[in-house]
DNA sequence: GGTGATGACGCTACAATATAACCTAATTGA
DNA sequence: TCAATTAGGTTATATTGTAGCGTCATCACC
């Protein structure tokens, strides 16, 4: 799922920035690239790991403001359970982020699902609660997962590509 | 919404622990309290913070296993996105949590849709994915910051009571 | 009542995640 | 070119959460 289309994301990606006036620099792109070419979340010390396989040592200040601008602009999601981040593959239109969470092989898959972004909202709105960022992350176990493994256990974080 | 049942929260607690065997210590009993007394979540160290204004001087593991324990038996909850943990009000019957977190106040609003969790599961089994813990958060404003104050700047987590 | 097994907790140290503060370098717009 | 703005390097530190170990309380059973 990140595979197929992590060079197209960026390039979009850049697309996006130049409309938007905003810099996609070289630092940003590094981790915008690095969270697409991995098929699961990566917390920003997997991120700060990666980079550093490159030319010089970086430190965590340089990573998390990188992932502040992309989150800001739409191009990453945080997963809050896992306090870890995905690269997003449809960025051009904002959107609801929801997610399943596969506690065993650490798939996340991003879905957009209308019905539970009405019931959100007419939730909300029946306590006049006035809705900015929904969190929905669903742990579980994915279907591939499942049919191998009935019951198996959970998996950390990190772990490129 | 805390306030007004944090003595019969702590009965019922005690009840329903013994019902299904376990121990609701003191120590643990006292997180439940402070928990529950508080109309805001509380981060670990918030809790420690009130510990050790009583007698000795406690360390975190004493708080988090306290916390373990508590969540195991769905007495409290955890909210990701802040890093925190709240009482739950009718830890009775199991449910699926969600939680409107306003961004200014502080305050969460423990709400069970049912509409919500219709469109979560059909939208996991959509995928044949077998979904264990959702985590539903909406930050956002809550009616009454909405009205008094149109546009206030976020909060952090602790402050009890 | 002893007695061994289990569970709860005190305690120290440490891991993992995230940010503050300050300064330099690059980019921008005039 | 030059001031203003933005991005990034660097160090130190804050915040959140665990590992590991020894001790004490509680419980089941004799
Ligand atoms: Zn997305
Ligand atoms: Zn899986
Ligand atoms: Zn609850
Ligand atoms: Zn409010």
């Amino acid at each position: 799922m990140a595979e197929q289309s992590a060079d197209a994301v960026l390039e979009r990606a850049a697309a996006l920035c130049a409309r938007r006036g905003v810099r996609l620099t070289a630092q940003r792109r590094r981790v915008l690239e690095i969270l697409c070419a991995s098929a699961r979340p990566l917390g920003a010390y997997d991120i700060l790991d990666a980079m550093r396989e490159g030319p010089r040592g970086l430190a965590p200040p340089t990573v998390y403001r990188a992932l502040d601008f992309l989150l800001e602009q739409g191009l990453v999601h945080k997963i809050e359970s896992l306090h870890a981040f995905v690269g997003c593959h449809h960025p051009e239109h904002p959107h609801a982020s929801q997610f399943l969470i596969c506690d065993t092989c650490g798939t996340v898959t991003e879905i957009e699902n209308e019905g539970i972004t009405r019931s959100l909202g007419s939730a909300a709105s029946a306590s006049g609660f006035r809705p900015a960022r929904p969190v929905v992350e669903v742990i579980g176990i994915c279907s591939g997962c499942a049919k191998s493994d009935p019951d198996a256990s959970p998996r950390t974080t990190g772990g490129r590509t």
